[in-house]
DNA sequence: GGAGGGTAGATGATCCGTCATTGATTCCGC
DNA sequence: GCGGAATCAATGACGGATCATCTACCCTCC
């Protein structure tokens, strides 16, 4: 290939970051569908719901939140419609709206899921991390955050 | 919700790296599709083929190289032999197992493909990072693979 | 009050990823 | 050799994510 490849020491970085990113999210999602049967984009929704006063949030609230593009929430919440975690009401405020409510299957999902869900990210995470470490993996999280968004680092 | 959340530095840091792991891939998987057709695990595939000897591979041997599953290559392949990108080829030697060939429509697209794609993890991560921060980074990521790979740290 | 632009949300198509299962072959011990 | 275990790979079903498009409504300005 022409061009100018990475460095040795940015593609074993990088590919050291492929591995991760590939390997968490797949482990905390197995965690959580077998000792819940929920899965992770379930477990996030599901989280925002159960936080938020009366357990009921506006579709857009949601995205805001999880920073989740507005169709793929909406196909969401028709699957977890389905499955009875959530339900949707109309908006008389705003007829172009929709509320989306926790249903009590739901709130009994998310509350028996937490406590493992966490306990395996600390153990897959903030356990692995020193202090420092810990520190220095955000910090560098969010630098690449900010060039995604476009802000000044 | 009872048990033990994360601290508030653990849960910083944690929304921080949710958010990048959602940005970056869509970013990069982004250009990728815009700029030359291919997507990301496409272009993952098309780079393991085209660095092989004769470019032709075992599936298995893409598998072990990208740390996937066998079952999510094989629907990759069939998608990808549809495209015209790789073709897959008989194996004498063992009856059970398959060869999997780059084309030239392959070559073609990985070719035209890489020098973006390479700019494009350059300017998202790398140039972001300090050497200092790019170290704690890697470092990070390898004791998060470590804990998911069952290896001692 | 009507037209136009913007916002909230749903939907279909398509690709991606996992799990469970199956088919075929090779390997190994007897 | 032969029978069972392990290996290589494909497939169907399902949930997930993105893109493009559509509907319906709100809001503003004339």
């Amino acid at each position: 290939m022409s061009g100018d490849w990475l460095t040795a020491d940015e593609q074993r970085a990088w590919r050291t970051y492929l591995r991760m990113s590939s390997l968490l999210p797949a482990a905390l999602n197995r965690q959580l569908s077998q000792d819940s049967g929920l899965t992770l984009p379930e477990y996030e929704v599901l989280v925002q719901l159960s936080e938020a006063p009366g357990q009921v949030l506006r579709p857009f609230q949601i995205c805001e939140a999880l920073n989740w593009e507005q169709s793929r929430l909406s196909h969401q919440l028709t699957r977890m419609q389905r499955r009875g975690l959530v339900a949707r009401q109309e908006c008389e405020a705003d007829g172009r709206g929709a509320f989306v409510v926790l249903t009590a299957a739901g709130a009994d999902a998310i509350g028996s899921a937490a406590p493992g869900h966490v306990a395996a990210v600390r153990r897959l995470m903030f356990d692995r991390l020193s202090e420092d470490e810990r520190a220095a993996f955000e910090q560098a999280c969010a630098a690449i955050v900010a060039a995604l968004t476009g802000l000044p680092r």
